[in-house]
DNA sequence: CTAACTGCAAAAGCTTTGCTTTTCA
DNA sequence: TGAAAAGCAAAGCTTTTGCAGTTAG
């Protein structure tokens, strides 16, 4: 566990954002200026291997990570990108029913819900959407 | 309706394989060897946009596109990285539940179910895991 | 001491874009 | 004939990698 390491994971830990990796970049940065971003994506990928963190995999074009490991969904805003956590009543059954149905071994689900954010909403209601 | 839009589309009907942007090239040249890589990924971008076809945002660095478009989930194989469709239950008042918690205008909601699929685990067992 | 890790910089993978020429309606 | 689209190539964005020097245990 080395510096870069540690200020790595605190960086997660202390955002709510869902940063990617070029923002955890900048986060670490400044706790470390001299910090390389092959460290920050290996470190990443290190940190997501032990479990300790977790890699997002939605949409858009750049992977994002999360300290809060436990299962749980995301909600992503269309217009300003935003990511947040969603409580939603766990889907009894559903890797079982489809490991039946596919033949697949299923080792986990993903539920991403994407729409507008309210303030984002607010926004395009002004602007005349809908 | 240009033809290499046509050649795209068809290509993308023809196949199970939910194929990513420089799949959907190589399928295309096939018909026409002198399309060029950016047509197809204006075109696919356009056919999302008219509803023609689907972009899939799953897991993984590629994006992936689909012309079946009405709403189904996806199970991706994450040793061969195969993509397959899967039917699950709708989840009855998901959508609004979380508009009702979050304050969002829920737009969609995406499933992705990750394991292994049948060839892979077997070769996964045989190579020692689990 | 040495295996693991860092910084730096270059490369790689996928997608987008600028520009000029061609095509379609 | 004018707007939309194609081809080509370059650039962009995110992530990965090679290598030489450094550090943690």
């Amino acid at each position: 566990m080395t510096r870069q390491r540690q200020v790595i994971l605190e960086a997660l830990r202390s955002s709510r954002a869902h940063p990617t990796g070029d923002e955890v970049y900048r986060l670490a940065r400044q706790e470390l200026p001299h910090i390389s971003l092959g460290t920050v994506y290996r470190n990443l990928d290190l940190l997501s291997e032990s479990g300790l963190i977790r890699k997002l995999e939605l949409g858009g074009t750049a992977r994002r990570f999360d300290a809060r490991v436990p299962e749980h969904h995301h909600l992503r805003c269309l217009s300003c990108d935003k990511v947040e956590d969603v409580e939603v009543e766990p889907m009894e059954g559903l890797e079982q029913s489809v490991e039946e149905q596919s033949g697949y071994e299923v080792v986990e689900h993903r539920l991403e819900l994407v729409g507008y954010c309210p303030g984002c909403r607010e926004k395009r209601e002004r602007a005349g959407f809908r």
